[in-house]
DNA sequence: ACGGACCTCCCCCGCACGGGGGAGCCGGTC
DNA sequence: GACCGGCTCCCCCGTGCGGGGGAGGTCCGT
């Protein structure tokens, strides 16, 4: 019987490359497709794939979390083939501990990701030496403070709903009106969503979320 | 008759990605890949595509760097689409001087990869095929001239430097400390951008940036 | 019953922002 | 020469924004 795979990538051409490479191999079949870390769980549950190929950055939840998140919840899970490029180098520690059993570069050979997905689902872990080595010479810029900010600003519901809203590019009145509060609160929540996010403006709290993937571009 | 298409991206990935979009369009068909810009030129006098679609980023010879030999050598040449996803505006703007066509992201949908191929096969030349079509979709109600005022924003180059620190998140008086000028003087360029953006303030503007691919998060 | 988040609304206040004008200078084009 | 686009700087002016306070209300866990 066939290896079964599932994608999870927020960007489609990954996705459709990552099929066209595996589904040329008689042995690998790509049985579903996500485009984010949040939908991965429920997919998971009813495909019940050997392998699951995670992207680490995705807007709503990342690979880091959605791995853990399987391997938590789901009973026998899949094995976590995490997809990554040279960026997202400093999540690669992060995504061990989680309990992904190997990495691949997005710019690997064919023949080198089809081998890393079989590797993986016969059980074997798989890390590639050159990512690793990246990883230390690239250790240190933490030139994101938006990005780590963010991820431990914890957000009320309310207050990540108005940062939704200014990221749409409205207006206090705006989401006042859309919210169906009063001025003075969106206020409230706008300073609330500053601070947390040490933020100086709203432009600089859209930024942040930008960088941070709470939102998703294109 | 089809449009045939020329793929130059070191990344196999992508490659395989892009031909599984591109080919699943009966008018579209790929006649060649290349892994590196230093491939091009003999492959487009062979093939004779109607449309490159062009890597920035590539070891030999970058996506730039190509375009000009291509249009400097090649007789009746090609269009010349820009994929990438590394979004320095100092490459766009690079790449369209050098005569590119067109510009487009590697995270845009399928059906705008499709459409930025058949328009530059057309003899459209586009710039943030994505920015345009989702901004249309957000002040769609008809209020806002947002969509014409994008199609028509052409940035000159200190528009685009003011623009790329508003999207740093600094202030209208940070920017005049960075260029050196008078803060009237940026405040006039704000404008400008705002204006050509269709944009109400800065945040708007700052989106848009992202929307379109101008600044790449993470 | 109590504290503690969370959401809601209110006050005052300073200022950066953005719109509307105009103007001089330079380099390229016709 | 005249023209035009781009960069620079200047004026006035209204207001949305954000800081710093405070104060009710509900819900929840202890």
């Amino acid at each position: 019987m066939p290896v079964t795979v599932l994608l999870v990538d927020d960007e489609p051409l990954v996705r459709a490359g990552l099929r066209a490479v595996l589904e040329a191999q008689p042995d690998i079949e790509v049985v579903g497709e996500a485009a984010d870390g949040a939908a991965v769980i429920p997919l998971v549950r009813r495909l019940r794939p050997d392998v699951v190929a995670m992207d680490v950055r995705m807007p709503l939840m990342d690979g880091i979390e959605a791995t853990r998140a399987v391997l938590r919840t789901v009973p026998e899970p899949p094995k976590i083939l995490v997809v990554t490029t040279f960026e997202d180098d400093e999540y690669v520690y992060d995504a061990l501990r989680a309990g992904a059993d190997g990495f691949l570069l997005k710019r690997a050979r064919p023949a080198e990701i089809v081998h890393a997905v079989r590797l993986v689902a016969e059980g074997e872990s798989l890390l590639f030496p050159a990512s690793v080595r990246r990883l230390a010479a690239r250790y240190g810029d933490g030139d994101r403070p938006a990005r780590a900010a963010l991820e431990r600003a914890r957000l009320t519901e309310r207050e990540a709903e108005v940062l939704r809203l200014m990221t749409r590019g409205l207006s206090n009145a705006e989401i006042a009106a859309r919210l169906v509060v009063g001025a003075e609160t969106v206020k409230s929540h706008v300073s609330a969503v500053l601070a947390k996010l040490g933020a100086r403006d709203r432009t600089q709290a859209v930024i942040a979320a930008y960088e941070s993937g709470f939102v998703e571009p294109g």
